[in-house]
DNA sequence: CAGTCGATGTACT
DNA sequence: GTACATCGACTGG
């Protein structure tokens, strides 16, 4: 049978039921960027390529907020590498970095505001052989997703996704799934960046195996 | 384990 | 020119 647009529509609608979540609608990211990364943790990732589906659950996030964000790629304003972090929110900001690694972030707030989520770990869910052929030799079951550069290579993430919608129906998408318990989430200072250093707005999945190299140490504070 | 370091290209100053 | 929201290989304990 042919495939045509529409089926395929129609069988990535049949995917999201199987795997028990709705998309987000785009109201979810327009909300503040702290708000936003915390109810990030325990939603699923979803692509379908070539036919199959790769999915996980992100376990772990950094937010990088409009005021006052030294660390943020939109803390200088508007550029042509940081444009989509000035779209509406609900799209993917990609960034090339270190000469050979992508990065992947989910753009919050409205447009203007310059803000966005980065995913750093994902808990492999479907497609993880997938993963594997994605991530190359090096990579095991551990370390498929284990990262932000990490996480782009498995999902197969690039600058052509930059400023993709991830609410559409597009075959990149974020399902809905349960809350995860304030108990179970940690914060920390985000990793490897070198201003506002302090800020503890890495949020992460304490104990679960597919969270980055990263602090021990975790701060108990509610996220305001 | 932990710490160190090279790879490798681009955006921005 | 410099810094870079990283990774993987390698070292030493």
């Amino acid at each position: 049978m042919v495939r045509t647009a529409e089926s395929g529509a129609a069988s990535r609608l049949h995917t999201r039921t199987r795997m028990g979540g709705s998309p987000l609608a785009q109201d979810f990211y327009l909300r503040p960027t702290l708000v936003v990364a915390r109810e990030l943790l325990g939603k699923i990732f979803l692509r379908h390529v070539d036919g199959d589906v790769i999915a996980g659950r992100i376990v772990e996030v950094e937010a990088y907020t409009p005021d006052g964000d030294a660390a943020s790629h939109a803390f200088r304003g508007r550029t042509q590498r940081n444009a989509a972090m000035f779209e509406d929110g609900g799209v993917l900001y990609v960034y090339f970095t270190y000469g050979m690694h992508y990065c992947m972030n989910v753009v919050t707030e409205t447009a203007g505001r310059g803000a966005a989520v980065l995913i750093r770990a994902i808990e492999p869910f479907a497609g993880e052989q997938h993963m594997l052929r994605n991530r190359g030799a090096a990579a095991t079951m551990k370390t498929l997703s284990n990262g932000p550069a990490k996480c782009c290579q498995a999902f197969g993430i690039g600058p052509q996704h930059n400023g993709i919608a991830l609410h559409g129906r597009g075959d990149i998408v974020l399902l809905d799934a349960p809350a995860v318990d304030d108990a179970h989430v940690a914060r920390s200072p985000r990793v490897g960046i070198r201003l506002a250093a302090e800020l503890p707005w890495r949020l992460y999945i304490r104990g679960n195996p597919h969270v980055s190299r990263g602090p021990r140490e975790h701060i108990d504070v509610p996220v305001t």
